[in-house]
DNA sequence: ATCTTTTATGCAACATTGTTGCGTTTATGT
DNA sequence: ACATAAACGCAACAATGTTGCATAAAAGAT
């Protein structure tokens, strides 16, 4: 389905931005931070992509995949409705490049706390990324 | 041991705005956001805070609990030392409250993923926290 | 296609967070 | 008490994120 489509489903309009942010996101397997997708959209104003990722969260298009170091990494999301978030998957990061990426690995993480209620879990790997394991190797 | 004491066995000096951090976060039970700490030692100046919760991450003596909506929430380390940081304990966010804590429980989390090295995992759970559970009982 | 209404955008202004350089002050060992 | 190395306060700056409002664009109806 295309980005325009999808926006339709979720009763947003389809707007350049919109189409762009989606697309952007869509075409990397990795999350973006915040200052790339500025970078890419830089024909937009600023203040229009905070509140284009600010709508696209709101409709479970899009999640924050990470925040570290006062940078948001986005994502796609790969199951969430309009009502309900389901992130039940893996962010990992990687300690060299700084990628993030979300791993779509089902992980059941048991925790149960005496007087506390737990709703969610969110779970995120620091390591190292295939792509910089490879340059290790030459 | 005091402040003073723990400073000294990190190779730091002891100043005012350490001792002051320390004994803050000590008090606490709960992780401080940067915000309450800038009101609690606003006879400092903003660099000056900056600078020290550098210093004491930097040796272990406190730790990033969770950063979210542009909010890090501080908090002692139980047994960092200067080169090795521990943090595998969970960290605990109160939706209602935004309270966020150290939860103590040893939670191995076994992940292995093709092609990635995984050096170390982060849990935050979610949901309610005990104060908050407790007063809807009223 | 045009009109109308609702929504989104761009701009300006502002608030907050975090960093850097530099002169002054303070902590520590002698 | 003194010397020196480190920390502090101040000013300036950069980046992130938000709000209000006038203008522009999207969607459905005519």
């Amino acid at each position: 389905m295309d980005a325009a489509n999808i926006l339709k489903n979720r009763g947003l309009r389809v707007t350049k931005i919109r189409v762009a942010v989606l697309e952007a996101l869509g075409k990397s397997q990795q999350a973006l931070p915040y200052g790339d997708l500025q970078k890419k959209l830089s024909r937009f104003d600023r203040t229009t992509i905070y509140r284009t990722l600010l709508a696209l969260m709101d409709k479970g298009l899009i999640h924050k995949a990470l925040e570290e170091n006062n940078e948001s990494y986005y994502a796609l999301c790969s199951d969430c409705t309009s009502n309900l978030h389901h992130h039940n998957h893996v962010h990992f990061k990687c300690n060299e490049c700084s990628s993030v990426q979300c791993l779509y690995i089902s992980k059941e993480v048991g925790l149960s706390i005496p007087e506390i209620v737990i709703d969610s879990i969110e779970i995120t790997a620091k390591g190292t990324c295939s792509s910089c394991l490879l340059t290790h190797l030459t």
